[in-house]
RNA sequence: GGCGAGGUAGCUCAGCUGGUUAGAGCGUGGGAAUCAUAAUCCCAAGGUCGCGGGUUCAACUCCCGCCCUCGCCA
């Protein structure tokens, strides 16, 4: 922050979702979590915010999984935008508005925006030449061909890289190539399209991210821009052959449509409109007005298009402010692996939802106390137990509901006395901390300081023991317990961002109404005499159960998935000669002895006997066998396999198992054999 | 391969523009207390700050090289 700017509104968004599957907690860590604490916290402050979200529902992707459904494209949309647009609600994501890019409203802006460009003569036509799969009657990214690699013979390469030796290709370096859609053979075909010429607004990006904006946006932000910019832009394409889309508003072109790239951003302005048109408001105040502050939230994937294109597109058509900051999060990771939507390795918010109803909270907190700001996080389930049983239930929770019931037991639930000073001073301090923190995007350490007061909370209570004093001295007891309170009613304030629907259950139980963030400042916050009604508890604890129920699901989905994959696999397998199976020692051993890996909870660690030595291996079967049964079983290894560091321990070798519908059986033999026997 | 971000206590993470004994939470060990969901409070132990050089009176913090992770690009 070098300049404080002070603006009079605030137009806040989260990245449009893709519509085509649900929202999991490394989206809502990343861009939408942030952009609700941020956005409650300035409503409490009173000032104008609009919180600004939507569906991105065209682009490729989008008709490939409709036709793979035998859905339309709509049809595909119409689900995930109805199914995340609840599930925000539901998990308390405070949108002024949830609109979509298939909105006509929003095909007609973006539409006025390209003409606006193409108008004024900034966008370039070129003619260019590319593969047409004629049956689909559509174009072809190339990432929707696949041909033979003409470096590694790998006959699936996709037309812009082969998987298996990892060169860069073009399409037309594919020997046989064809369509990914329908499998025929791509023809060549010519097409007109219009480009955004990124190159020229190199050297005004440069200055407004690199020396305007390089204290006041996050390092990793500007990191990337300059990744970008010292790599040189070029023109961009705005547009495409295809039918799934905002179409080219030019009366001669027929199957064009508007790129994603450019047309999606362009979504936050329409939904602002549409948002402007419920309400009657002017939505230029929001997007053509010094005065606003336009933050966008998102994911680390995502900088170059908010950071680079979008405000390149936005001053090349010459109405338009800027954002003043892009807080962009990085990845969070899930059980030691990265979030993965088609190995299914993601916890969707929506199956959280169902599994743990009405604890919103839970997960806005443990996901916010481990927001992936400045790294990459990790989120565990076992760590997710321990956050909220510990700071949760035990610090604030506590704190809270033992301040109540102490203040309703001894004193009937009226508030006995007026606090002292210091309580004012904690409670101004955390205020204070809370929105530097929050004013620079610091998410973790704002919550946190929240929780600091609430352990200064039980501190308090400790060290005066008013259930000692109501004994001799109920006068002190009482002072005790009208400090702890007015501290309770500041934390409903402060917790009120990260966790609405607990702030709104105390807000109840404290029998008060007013919330803003004002309040922070009053003295007291609660006066004497005030009377408080029955407390009850905020949060509850998270069971080994619930915790091991959710880790199975999660390994489980996967396991689930990977036989289909691994069924296409073999499918795509070619014959070997006998010279390549004989490569392998294939040999019995006999297990002496096994027991669970200390770092990993899905591998054992067995000691086999290979009749002249023994070896150690590490296996991934700890799920379906136990240590006990297999020791004294006959199995089949690997004998020769490359020994590698499994979590720490060398294996040396490699068991054979049938893997069928997530179920692993280990090989035996049929009769006993000595240890060491070939097989073959 | 190029560029960017990161690699800090057992775990999850803080450490601004270089400056006294590197921090927090959890976990671990010990103690206090019993109002509170065996929750709370106090104390302690725990780190070659990825590796190797260099600049400096002084580097986790600056420079160079290397290794590892993640991302973007080709």
């Amino acid at each position: 922050m070098t300049k404080k700017k002070t603006f009079k509104r605030f137009l806040v968004t989260s990245a449009l979702p893709y519509a085509n599957g649900p929202i999991h907690i490394g989206h809502l860590a990343g861009a939408y979590l942030p952009a609700d604490i941020y956005v409650r916290y300035k409503r409490l402050k009173g000032d104008d915010v609009k919180f600004i979200c939507g569906s991105d529902e065209h682009g490729v992707p989008i008709t490939i999984r409709a036709r793979q459904e035998g859905i339309s494209p709509q049809e595909l949309v119409d689900r995930y935008h109805n199914l995340n647009k609840k599930t925000f609600e539901d998990i308390g994501i405070s949108f002024d508005i949830y609109h979509r890019t298939s909105d006509p409203l929003h095909h007609k802006t973006a539409q006025e925006f390209f003409l606006r460009l193409y108008e004024q003569g900034i966008l370039e036509e070129r003619e260019t030449e590319q593969y047409y799969d004629p049956e689909a009657k559509m174009f072809l990214a190339d990432r929707y061909i696949i041909g033979t690699c003409p470096k590694c013979g790998y006959e699936k390469a996709y037309g812009d890289q082969c998987e298996k030796c990892g060169t860069a290709l073009s399409p037309d370096e594919l020997i046989n190539p064809k369509s990914a859609i329908t499998g025929s053979t791509p023809i060549k075909k010519k097409s007109k399209h219009w480009f955004f010429p990124l190159n020229k607004y190199e050297g005004w990006l440069r200055e407004w991210i690199l020396k305007e904006h390089a204290d006041d946006w996050k390092p990793n932000v500007v990191g990337q821009c300059r990744s970008w910019l010292e790599q040189g832009l070029k023109p961009r394409a705005v547009t495409r052959d295809l039918d799934w889309g905002v179409p080219v508003p030019l009366p001669e072109v027929k199957g064009k449509v508007l790129y994603v790239w450019f047309e999606a951003p362009i979504g936050y302005i329409s939904a602002t409109k549409a948002l402007a048109q419920q309400k009657g408001f002017d939505w230029r105040e929001y997007w053509q007005n010094e005065d606003t502050a336009v933050i966008h939230f998102i994911g680390k994937d995502n900088i170059v298009f908010h950071c680079i294109i979008f405000p390149a597109m936005l001053k090349a058509h010459g109405d338009f402010g800027l954002p003043d900051n892009v807080p962009a999060n990085e990845f969070m990771n899930l059980e030691g692996d990265k979030i993965s939507t088609s190995r299914n390795w993601a916890i969707w918010v929506h199956e959280y939802l169902q599994d743990f109803p009405n604890e919103q909270d839970l997960l806005r907190y443990v996901l916010t106390r481990n927001m992936p700001e400045l790294k990459d996080s990790e989120f565990t389930w076992r760590d997710f137990q321990t956050k909220v049983n510990t700071e949760l239930v035990g610090n604030l929770g506590n704190f809270i509901y033992r301040s109540l019931t102490l203040i309703n037991r001894y004193f009937n639930g009226k508030v006995p006395y007026y606090p002292r000073d210091f309580v004012y001073n904690w409670i101004t301090d955390t205020m204070k901390a809370v929105e530097r923190s929050l004013e620079t995007f610091r998410f973790r350490d704002a919550l946190w300081a929240v929780m600091e007061l609430a352990q200064k909370g039980n501190q308090l209570l400790s060290e005066e023991e008013p259930w000692r004093l109501i004994k001799d001295e109920p006068e002190k007891a009482g002072q005790t317990l009208s400090d702890a309170i007015q501290l309770v009613a500041a934390l409903n304030i402060l917790m009120q961002p990260f966790m609405p629907f607990t702030a709104e259950k105390l807000r109840l139980i404290l029998n008060i109404d007013s919330l803003s963030w004002n309040t922070l400042e009053q003295k007291p916050l609660i006066p004497k005499g005030h009377k408080i009604n029955k407390p009850k508890q905020l949060f509850r604890k998270i069971t080994d159960e619930e915790v091991e129920r959710q880790i199975k699901k999660l390994k489980g989905d996967m396991q689930t998935k990977e036989p289909k994959g691994q069924a296409q696999k073999s499918e795509d397998k070619q014959l070997i000669d006998y010279e390549d199976f004989s490569k392998l020692d294939l040999r019995v051993a006999k297990v002496l002895s096994a027991e669970k890996h200390p770092n990993a909870d899905r591998l054992l660690v067995l000691k086999i006997s290979l009749g002249t030595e023994e070896r150690t291996i590490v296996a991934g079967i700890a799920q379906h066998y136990s240590p006990d049964e297999l020791i004294g079983k006959n199995i089949i290894v690997i004998a020769n396999l490359k020994p590698r560091k499994l979590r720490g321990i060398e294996s040396q070798g490699m068991l054979l198992a049938a893997h069928d519908n997530g179920k692993v059986v280990l090989l035996t033999t049929d009769k006993d054999v000595n240890p060491g026997s070939y097989v073959s």
